[in-house]
DNA sequence: TCTGGGGTCCTAGGACCC
DNA sequence: TCTGGGGTCCTAGGACCC
C-alpha cells in the first residue's frame, strides 16, 4: 500500500488565495499579488489565469490583458505565518517533509500509512486540514519518484489529487508535453522540439546515446529517467540538521536606469550590506565575491573574485564588488539592476583570518557586529553606513 | 514603462599540478 | 623537442526552479 509514498503538496495560487482572505469581497474578481512598478505578477488567482494572467508575466502586460484586474501588494510576513503553519501541519504527519519554498513541500509518508492510512487518504486529510486551518486550497501529487509526484500535482490543480502507481507512470507521462517535466524549461523544450521531440514519450523512446549526443551527457540521462519516472532520490528534511546555503545574495532593479557611478557603488553598499548581514546571522563567511549587472537591453554579465581568505565584514565584500564594477569600464552605459553574491559559503567559526601585520582591517568586523546589535534593538532603518543618508 | 528576486546546478575553457 | 592524461580550481554564462 506504499508503493506510492512520496506527496508532492502545493498550495494553489499561495499569494493571492493568502490575500484574499482579507478581501472575500475580491474572490469572483481577477486578482493578482505583485509590485507596482516594474516587477512581475507573483500570484494570480483563477478569474485572472482565464485573461492569461500568470505569474511571472510583467504587471504592464497584466494591466494591458486585463485592465480592470485588482493588483493587491505582497504581504510577506502573512505569507511566511501561514506558510510555517502548514508546514507544521504536513510535519503532524511525517518528520521527512521537504520544504521547496513556502508554498510547497515533498512528504514522505512511509512512516505514517499504519497510523494515518494510505497516501491517498493522507492527502485528503491535509487538504480538508489546510482548507478548515488557513481558508486556501491546495493540490497533491501521488506517486513513487519526486518528479512524477511533482507533474502529477501540478496535473490536479487546483483544489484536486492525482496519484500515479507505478504501473501507471508511462501512460500517465508519455502524452505530455516534454515541457511538463519538472527540470524541462523553455529552452529544453524548444530544443527537443527542435529534435522532433514532441512528448514525454517521444524522449522515452529515444536511444539514450542519441540524447546524450544532442543535449549532453548529464541532461541526456536525466531526461531519460524523468520520462520514465525512474528517478529515485531521498528527501532531505528541511527541519533540524541540513545542509547549510551555499550562496547568499541581494539584487535590484532600479527604479530607472542610471549611468550615475556614485548612484550605483551606493547601491552595491546598501545590497551589500543586506547580504552581510545575512551572512552574520547565519554564522557564514564566503570566499567568492559576484557582481551582477543588467543593462536596459537586459543582457546580464557577471564578474567574479575569489578572495584567499572567507569573509563576512560589509567593507570588505563592498570593496571587491566596486572593483569589479570599476574594471568593467563603463562609460555611460545605462545600468537596470545590480547584485551582489558571495559564494563558497562555510561556517564562520572555521575561518581563521590571517592578520597581515600592520593591517587596517580590524575593526571593521567589530564595527558589523555593532551595527548587527543596533539593528536587532531599533530594526534596519535605524542603522546604515554614512553614506547612505 | 515589457521582463523581480532568491536560489541551485551544469558546462566549458584555461591555469596549474602531478 | 611534437604533443598524454587526469584532477582541481577559477571564471563566466546559462538553464531552471519557485
Amino acid at each position: 500500500m506504499t508503493d506510492t509514498p512520496l506527496l508532492h503538496v502545493d498550495m494553489d495560487a499561495f499569494y493571492a488565495s493568502v490575500a484574499l482572505r482579507e478581501r472575500p469581497d475580491l474572490v469572483d474578481q481577477p486578482v493578482v499579488v505583485g509590485g507596482n512598478g516594474r516587477g512581475v505578477v507573483l500570484a494570480a488567482n483563477y478569474v485572472a489565469r482565464r485573461y492569461g494572467l500568470r505569474s511571472a508575466l510583467p504587471m504592464t502586460r497584466a494591466r494591458r490583458l486585463c485592465p480592470h484586474v485588482v493588483v493587491l501588494a505582497p504581504d510577506y510576513s502573512t505569507f511566511m505565518s501561514v506558510s510555517a503553519s502548514v508546514m507544521e501541519t504536513f510535519r503532524d504527519v511525517t518528520p521527512v517533509v521537504e520544504a521547496m519554498s513556502l508554498d510547497e513541500a515533498f512528504l514522505d509518508v512511509r512512516g505514517a500509512t499504519r497510523r494515518l492510512g494510505t497516501p491517498t487518504e493522507i492527502a485528503e486529510r491535509l487538504r480538508a486540514t489546510i482548507h478548515d486551518e488557513q481558508g486556501i486550497t491546495c493540490s497533491v501529487g501521488v506517486a513513487a519518484s519526486v518528479s512524477v509526484a511533482k507533474v502529477a500535482s501540478r496535473r490536479a490543480k487546483p483544489d484536486g489529487v492525482v496519484v500515479v502507481p507505478p504501473a501507471e507512470v508511462a501512460s500517465f507521462l508519455h502524452p505530455l508535453d516534454v515541457g511538463e517535466l519538472y527540470g524541462v524549461g523553455e529552452k529544453t523544450q524548444a530544443l527537443l522540439h527542435r529534435f522532433g521531440l514532441l512528448t514525454v514519450g517521444d524522449v522515452a523512446h529515444t536511444p539514450l546515446q542519441t540524447l546524450q549526443r544532442d543535449l549532453g551527457d548529464h541532461l541526456g540521462r536525466h531526461l531519460r529517467h524523468l520520462a520514465w519516472g525512474t528517478d529515485r532520490r531521498d528527501l532531505s528534511p528541511t527541519v533540524g540538521p541540513h545542509e547549510p546555503e551555499r550562496s547568499m545574495g541581494a539584487d535590484e532593479t532600479f527604479a530607472r536606469d542610471t549611468d550615475d557611478r556614485d548612484v550605483i557603488v551606493r547601491e552595491l553598499l546598501r545590497l551589500t550590506a543586506r547580504v552581510t548581514g545575512r551572512m552574520r546571522a547565519a554564522g557564514v563567511a564566503g570566499r567568492t565575491v559576484t557582481l551582477k549587472v543588467r543593462f536596459s537591453d537586459f543582457t546580464t554579465i557577471t564578474r567574479s573574485r575569489t578572495r584567499s581568505e572567507a569573509t563576512d565584514v560589509t567593507v570588505e565584500v563592498h570593496r571587491a564588488v566596486t572593483h569589479l564594477y570599476d574594471a568593467l569600464g563603463l562609460r555611460r552605459v545605462r545600468v537596470r539592476l545590480v547584485g551582489v553574491r558571495v559564494e563558497g559559503l562555510v561556517p564562520r567559526a572555521t575561518v581563521h583570518r590571517q592578520l597581515v601585520l600592520g593591517e587596517p582591517e580590524h575593526g571593521w568586523a567589530e564595527a558589523d557586529r555593532a551595527v548587527d546589535r543596533a539593528t536587532r534593538r531599533f530594526g534596519a532603518a535605524a542603522v546604515r553606513p554614512a553614506s547612505l543618508w
